[in-house]
Formats: C-alpha cells, sequence, structure tokens
DNA sequence: TTCTTCTTCTAACACGCGTTAGCAGATTCG
DNA sequence: CGAATCTGCTAACGCGTGTTAGAAGAAGAA
C-alpha cells in the first residue's frame, strides 16, 4: 500500500544508479549497462511498485495515447440508443490493439466552444467525432486546426475531412428496390435534410432505386424532419399527421433512423394505421432493438462494430503521420428483411 | 490555422511581459498588475489563440480532471446491452457538472494486470469500476491503493470500498411478491451465485418473500449460471434443460438479467414452454429492450443515469477528500408490469 | 539626501520523465 | 609511456505550466 506515488528517482536511488540509468533499463534502451546493474534496477522497480507517470511522459514525448471521442448529439439520443453502444465496443477494440485510451469529452451538447477547447488542450493526440446530426460548428473548426480528426458516421465538405461510414446511397437503393419489389409505388421518405451528408446520400439512393423502376420522382413523398426534433411523441404526431396528410397516400415508408422508426411503428396503429398492412416500413441502423420491436423492423444493417474500429485505425494513421489515401472508407450494408414490410402488396391503393 | 501550438510564453513575449506576469493574468490572480497590462495579456492570447496545455497542467497541478472508466466485463456484454449506454449516459452528465472528462480504459476483458497499470499511472485523478461480474482480481488490487475507486452496481467486502448500487434485495422481493400474488407456488430463480454482491442480495430478497408469505425454501429451485458463461445460445440451451428437469415443476421464473431473459423468452416457446402461460418470467434492469421484447418483459427497473450520475458526485467527493460518510449509496428500485408474467394462475400445477 | 514602502513585475524552482552530451576509469594500441 | 578507444555511468536540458521569493523602480517619509 505506496502511500506516495513511487517516482523513478526512487527506484534509480533504491538500485544506487543516476535516474538516467534507470530510464535507460526501464526502457530497454541499449546503452551498454551490464545486466548485473539493469537487474538491480529491474528489481527496485518491481519491488517498490514502480508506475511510470502517465502525465509526465505525455508532456516529455509529446504523446498522451489517447484518442478523443465527441458525441456531438443530444444525451438522450444514445441513452437509449444501440447505435452508439456498437460504435464504441468498435473503436474501444480498435483501441486496445494499439495501446490507445479512449478520452470521452463530456460536455453539453451545443455547447461547441467548450468542447473545441477541451479538444485543443492536448490531452489526447487526435479525436473521433460521432454525430449523427453534425452539421454544426464544431467540425468546420477543428478542421481548422492541426489536431487530426476523423469523423464517424459523416463528412463534411472540407480538403482535410476524413470519415469513415457506411454505403448509405445502396442503403436507401436497397431499401426501396425492396419495397418496390414488393409492389409498392407510393413511398414516404423520412430523414433529416441534405445538411446531414447521410441525409443526402440516402436520398439519391431512393431516386436511384425509383429512377431504376422507371417510377416518376413523384411517387417519393419527402418529410424532412427539423434537425433539432428529438424522437419524441410531439415529433412522432407530426409525422404521423404528414404521413395521413399526403395524397396519394403512400403505402411504404422510409425512416433513416431506427429510433424514430421504433416510435412511429409504436404509435401508427393508435392512427389507424397497421404495419405492414396499411403502410410498409423500412428503418435504417439496424440494431437488436430492430429485431425485438413488434412488428419487427425490417431495416438496413451496417457493420458498426467494424465501423468504430476502422476509425480508429484511421485516426491513429493521421497521428503518427502515416499516409492515409482514402478521405472517405465506406462499409457495405445489407438488408435485414424482417416483418415491418410485409410479403407484399395483395391490393394496393391507387 | 495555427501551425504550432502556441505556449503561454508566446503570449507573454507578444504582450511584452514575462510569462508569470501571463500566468497571473490568465488565471485571474491578484498579484497587483494593472488593468492595462491585464487587456495586453488577455488580447494576445486571444489574437494568438492560446489553449492551456492540458498535459503540462496536469503534471504542475496533480489534477488531470478526468475520471477512469473501466468495463471489467466481456465486450459482448455491453455492444447491445442499454445496462451500459444508461449508466455511461448518467456518468457522462455527472461529470460534465464536475467539469472532468473522461478516460475510457480499454483493455482485454481478463488481463487485469494491464488495467491495473493503466490506472496506477495517474492518467485520471480517480476511476469508476462498473462490472456486474466483477468477483474479480481488480477490484481489490485497486482498493489497496491510494486511487479514488467507486464501484457501480456491485461492492466487494474491503475497507475502502466505496458504492452506488440499488436496493436488490428490495427488487427481488418485489419480483417475487408480484408472482406469489399471481398464484405461483413453484419457482425458478436464474442467479450467478453469491461470488457476486447483487447475487447475493437478490438471493436474500427472494427468500424474504417466500418467507413472508410463509412458502416453503424448497420452493425454490435455484440455477446459478457459470459466471463466465456469456448469454449464449449454449447457455440458453443448459438453462432450459434445467427448467425443464426440475420437479415440481416451476411455474415461474426470476432472472436476475435481462440479456439473459431476452434470449430465454425467445427460445422457450421452441422448447414448447409458453410465456407467460406456461411460466411467467420477472426479470431484472429493466431497460427499453424489456419493452420491446414479445413477450414484453416484466421486470425490475433501477434508475441507472441516476446512479452513475452518483457515482460521479461520490468519487469526485473521495477525489477532493471530502467526508464521504455512506460506503453504499442505494437507489429504490422499481417493478414494471408487462406481458411476461402474465395476468395470474388460472390453471396451477401441482 | 537617504531610508522605507508600495507597485509592478520577473527569475527560478518544481512536477516526472526522455534524451543528449560528456565524464571518469579501464583497456588497447602504437 | 602516452594516446586512442571502449565501458559504464551521470549531469543537465527541455517539455509547458503554477507558484514562491524577491528584484527594480517610483513614491513618500524622515
Amino acid at each position: 500500500m505506496p502511500s506516495r506515488r513511487v517516482r523513478m528517482i526512487d527506484v534509480a536511488q533504491a538500485a544506487g544508479v543516476s535516474r538516467t540509468t534507470a530510464s535507460f533499463v526501464l526502457n530497454g534502451r541499449d546503452a551498454g549497462i551490464p545486466p548485473e546493474t539493469q537487474q538491480r534496477v529491474l528489481l527496485a522497480a518491481r519491488q517498490l511498485g514502480y508506475r511510470p507517470n502517465a502525465t509526465a511522459l505525455a508532456l516529455v514525448t509529446g504523446r498522451t495515447h489517447r484518442i478523443g471521442i465527441v458525441l456531438n448529439e443530444p444525451e438522450s439520443f444514445r441513452a437509449n440508443d444501440l447505435y452508439f453502444s456498437n460504435v464504441l465496443a468498435g473503436v474501444t477494440s480498435g483501441a486496445v490493439c494499439h495501446n490507445y485510451n479512449l478520452l470521452l469529452h463530456s460536455a453539453h451538447y451545443p455547447d461547441w466552444q467548450a468542447l473545441y477547447a477541451d479538444i485543443l488542450s492536448g490531452a489526447s493526440d487526435g479525436t473521433l467525432l460521432i454525430g449523427r446530426y453534425a452539421s454544426d460548428q464544431l467540425t468546420p473548426a477543428l478542421l481548422d486546426t492541426d489536431v487530426p480528426v476523423v469523423c464517424i458516421s459523416y463528412q463534411i465538405d472540407h480538403p482535410r475531412c476524413y470519415a469513415v461510414d457506411c454505403d448509405n446511397e445502396e442503403g436507401a437503393y436497397l431499401a426501396f428496390r425492396h419495397l418496390i419489389d414488393l409492389g409498392h409505388r407510393q413511398f414516404a421518405f423520412f430523414y433529416p435534410g441534405h445538411s446531414v451528408s447521410w441525409g443526402c446520400e440516402r436520398y439519391l439512393g431512393a431516386l436511384r432505386a425509383l429512377d431504376e423502376a422507371s417510377l416518376p420522382s413523384d411517387a417519393l413523398h419527402v418529410y424532412e424532419w427539423p434537425e433539432t426534433a428529438l424522437p419524441s411523441l410531439k415529433w412522432v404526431h407530426s409525422a404521423i399527421s404528414f404521413l395521413q396528410s399526403v395524397r396519394p397516400r403512400p403505402t411504404a415508408l422510409v425512416c433513416c433512423e431506427e429510433a424514430r422508426a421504433l416510435h412511429l411503428v409504436e404509435r401508427l396503429p393508435g392512427a389507424g394505421v397497421r404495419v405492414p398492412d396499411d403502410l410498409a416500413v423500412v428503418s435504417f441502423n439496424s440494431t437488436e432493438l430492430s429485431a425485438l420491436a413488434r412488428p419487427s423492423l425490417t431495416s438496413i444493417w451496417q457493420p458498426l462494430k467494424e465501423i468504430g474500429a476502422a476509425a480508429v485505425d484511421m485516426l491513429i494513421d493521421l497521428i503518427e503521420e502515416r499516409d492515409v489515401p482514402q478521405r472517405c472508407r465506406r462499409f457495405p450494408v445489407s438488408l435485414h428483411v424482417r416483418e415491418s414490410s410485409g410479403t407484399g402488396m395483395e391490393s394496393p391503393r391507387t
């Protein structure tokens, strides 16, 4: 039970050598120190329970061996959302491989300046930005800095922007082709608008599927949710009233966020809409929640753990100044067919 | 776009003062520095974009303003588990209040020695241990150190062990009384054994409920799962075969972990057991997953966010050497009745 | 004028460690 | 025997900052 921290100089004194010698031995540097002396030092270190001080080490080497993570989202988005758990699991295992720790920047969501200052304080060697709603000011501000940054699940238009994401365009394409194959011809599309990169990409995927099936683009009824709108009851009401006001009535819905899709399928029966009979639903960001819901949600799955791990790899390449040829690494998506999309249209409406 | 880091001495030189003066001004120390000089320094700091270096500050003050978090569990436990997300959300908001960041110790689960070294490296001011299966070697080893530590959701028998948990005994009591009120008389109890504090506590709660209803203690059929058993398919098989081998056959099950309960109710129909008709199920650690499952799980809820935030409060009290009277802070639990416990016994078996 | 007191600022130390330059002593070579 | 080389080690600097002790100059007092 050491009551005070053991420093390297304590080890050196106990071994009867200078601190420099102790440093050489403990760091395995070949400075011609005879095995006998080395043993003395190592023994003293073990007996005293010496642990190198991470702070001092970071100061002198300029490397903290930490990577920062910023959750640039309202807290309520992640407490009951497996998206973040999965990404974090991937990030963690990636960090373990490279022997890095994770610095979770805790800051109130809208106060990006506090986060900005924190990231520039040098407490980590680089930063991962996770923010599905990051049409914010933090990302561009950070990219104008010399701090290595990798964005997860989004990107912005900036020459220094590195990112890891899934193939959003293909995901939306798969979702729509699935619905088209089931016989649907009128679609609702819920997304956050073009300000978020994946919003734009998924929109393009939707258009491609419609185009390929020679369907007119006005078969797509777009509902753009306000960026600041939490997936709350109030939001669900406005989303449902949109669904019911649109003519011709859509028979299928693609909702770009799992949390919102879950709330929707929970509330739609109360509004007289049966899923999938009256409305087929396909969601994004498939996690175990989609599988458990009733009806279970057909949705686009992306390899969140791999994405998290790949983001760490990319960030560490940037930190250690290796060449990173790809600005954005994309992972393939896949369609998980479950109940909410139904088995096809028996009596298509007009 | 500063290509190199701006240090305090750069600010001082730009303002034409010594570094000491700059330090006084920037830290708001009253050293009789006239307002005019102060303005010069502040202006220079703003123009150069000065940010204090967190590492150097930590070295000289001895405070990192970081709290460590150790997830002393296999990774697979948390990727698809809302328990951790909720606790972490609470920890984050607690940390924000105190202006602390979070250092997520990433290490392979069984390798506690690496974690131990990491925690003692002084990269954080104190550590939160989260480990529902922490009958491990890390916790006692850390408690023999002068590093402040708070355990979340468990505790061990050690004079320096501080912890935040829910009222496990009461939780189990509520679960069993609910089932007893529904008419059940033969029970299965799935738990990890007495090696984990909440296992022991919940067991005692079960006994209290039985005792209060004047039921014999052999009405409780205890299944103790191996600590290292993941809630996998293999585990589910052995759990189900236990259920089917016990005589008299239990009509109700209390399973101490949500993830296992979810897997069970998914597989029980395949084994010819209907939930809740043949077997009423009550689970612990209620999250949104319990609400979404089919049948939805009746379960004991605990305020995970509050627990996380309270653990931060307690840890920071320890770090700043304030008096912490309570060794273990307990939060109340509540029973959330859903479908899996049924509406009562119509035809109780013998 | 000379001493004291205030105002305004700075030199210098400390935090724990990696690292460079170089110092003694022993050995080898010419 | 003196010079060069090798062996084994250490003094000292620097990383960026908070902080203490005290210096230089001005102002006031004797």
